[in-house]
DNA sequence: CGGTTGTTTGACACGCGTCAAGCTTCGTGG
DNA sequence: CCACGAAGCTTGACGCGTGTCAAACAACCG
């Protein structure tokens, strides 16, 4: 590491990792020993295996951690941009606001998901994110990382994936909300958090929605009774079993069709 | 420029800029002069003046230009990733495919604008980009761009900020799709599109729709049916002005209004 | 244990999609 | 330069998929 990069991250470690002054935020842990290597999301934060040998630098980077109680934002529109964020723990939603005051969640993220490149275009956070359950997040300062991708091509590489896949991703949802129905909407909504689970080792067939079904028919650009209506004829025909927030695929094969009707 | 770069130049200069081959395609041009400083164009590439320092760098980056004929495509799903690309004449579409054949459009891009950004995350192209009218590119290969912006920290900064801004734009369009009517959407289309051409020192209040209402609906999530009826009513109120491709606002405030209904 | 928040289900309404017909514009080749 | 066919646009009539409103129930949390 550089001396440049190293001054850069002891000043870090004294400002740049206080949560937004609210009373009765916790304070940012920070990060003293190398746990990226232990980390059980490594995989998701290098996003192949070819980049593990950055595990050292990406060490260097996250700086600590910031822990957020269900309901509380990480930042909200507006906040100074500083930092980019990857989910150690918990889950998020991203939300994003109109004018007129209508907001719309744009995404959910899983441990090992980026959170906060979108602050990068103005300096200011564009979107808000909210934690949907007590969870915590890597710190990594965006001047620090921006310093240590000149020095370093692999974390250069990794950034640039990573904001381009966010791109992709973003996509994928403009094609659902644009041209699917509202069957086709929820069905791949399902197989979204049942593949992202798989990725993570766990189970793809069983899983807990952490959202509200406000949050999923808002994604889903649909209202929340259709989103519990199409959840209670899909468990009628036998492709899933829902209760309440727990979701069990049971027909995975006609999921998948129906996530795709008109083949 | 170091010798490093220099070498990727010389490279870049005799494969990269050849365009897919097709019979009947034009070989590009190759960038002899320093054009990026005569361009009209330049600010929207560099996007503030802040950065016109860096102009030296872009015109290295800048290889040669190729055209590409309305309806022909600069690159497909699944094409090899190598360049970005800027738009300097005429206009492209973006086109997300999905699994099951369908397709829609996911953005209108005009001068100035970036191209290609989405085949950085695999390595492939992930979307078409397909001309809206004869049209012209600046090529840009990706090897080089990052090769660069790991020397001039202004060029770096630059391209994590067009990648953020794109991440901004979709989740605008995914606002769009998942809260607006059809008279919002078209409404805020005709002010997207009024706001940009402003930027690019055009009449804010008179330009060409060089897409269909085909592609214009596929954009907004509707029908090309309640375009036309919507464009249609938007004239019997006196908001706007159509004549077939050509559009005039009449009266700015009142889009403004029907653009956010729900104030 | 009670209040709040979230979920399910039904009945009804309406915005937009679908289908269809006629018109206009554009591109191309004679 | 005109003629023809194809592609694009407009408008109308009608139906369906979701939204809206409402009410009862369930789950959660302090």
């Amino acid at each position: 590491m550089s001396v440049a990069s190293e001054r850069l991250v002891q000043s870090a470690r004294h400002n740049a990792l206080l949560p937004r002054g609210m009373p009765g935020s916790m304070p940012a842990t920070i990060n003293n020993g190398d746990p990226c290597k232990r980390c059980a999301m490594r995989q998701f934060c290098t996003m192949n295996p070819d980049e593990f040998a950055c595990t050292q630098e990406m060490d260097d980077l996250v700086l600590g951690h910031r822990h957020v109680k269900r309901g509380e934002a990480l930042y909200r529109v507006g906040d100074d941009f500083k930092n980019i964020y990857a989910v150690r723990t918990g889950s998020f939603k991203k939300l994003t606001l109109l004018a007129d005051g209508r907001e719309q969640v744009t995404g959910f993220y899983l441990c090992g998901e980026p959170l906060g490149l979108d602050g990068i275009s103005t300096g200011q956070c564009a979107s808000d994110a909210v934690a949907l359950e007590d969870s915590s997040v890597c710190v990594m300062p965006f001047e620090l990382l921006e310093l240590l991708s000149r020095e370093v091509k692999a974390v250069q590489h990794h950034i640039y994936r990573l904001l381009s896949a966010e791109l992709v991703r973003e996509s994928g949802w403009m094609m659902l909300l644009g041209t699917m129905t509202a069957d086709e909407r929820v069905a791949n909504f399902l197989l979204d958090l049942s593949s992202r689970w798989q990725q993570r080792a766990y189970s793809p067939t069983q899983f807990m929605l952490r959202m509200t079904r406000e949050e999923t028919g808002s994604l889903l650009g649909i209202k929340l009774e259709t989103v519990s209506r199409t959840l209670s004829r899909f468990q009628k025909d036998g492709l899933i079993e829902v209760n309440g927030k727990e979701v069990r695929i049971l027909d995975l094969p006609r999921l998948q069709q129906a996530a795709y009707a008109r083949c």
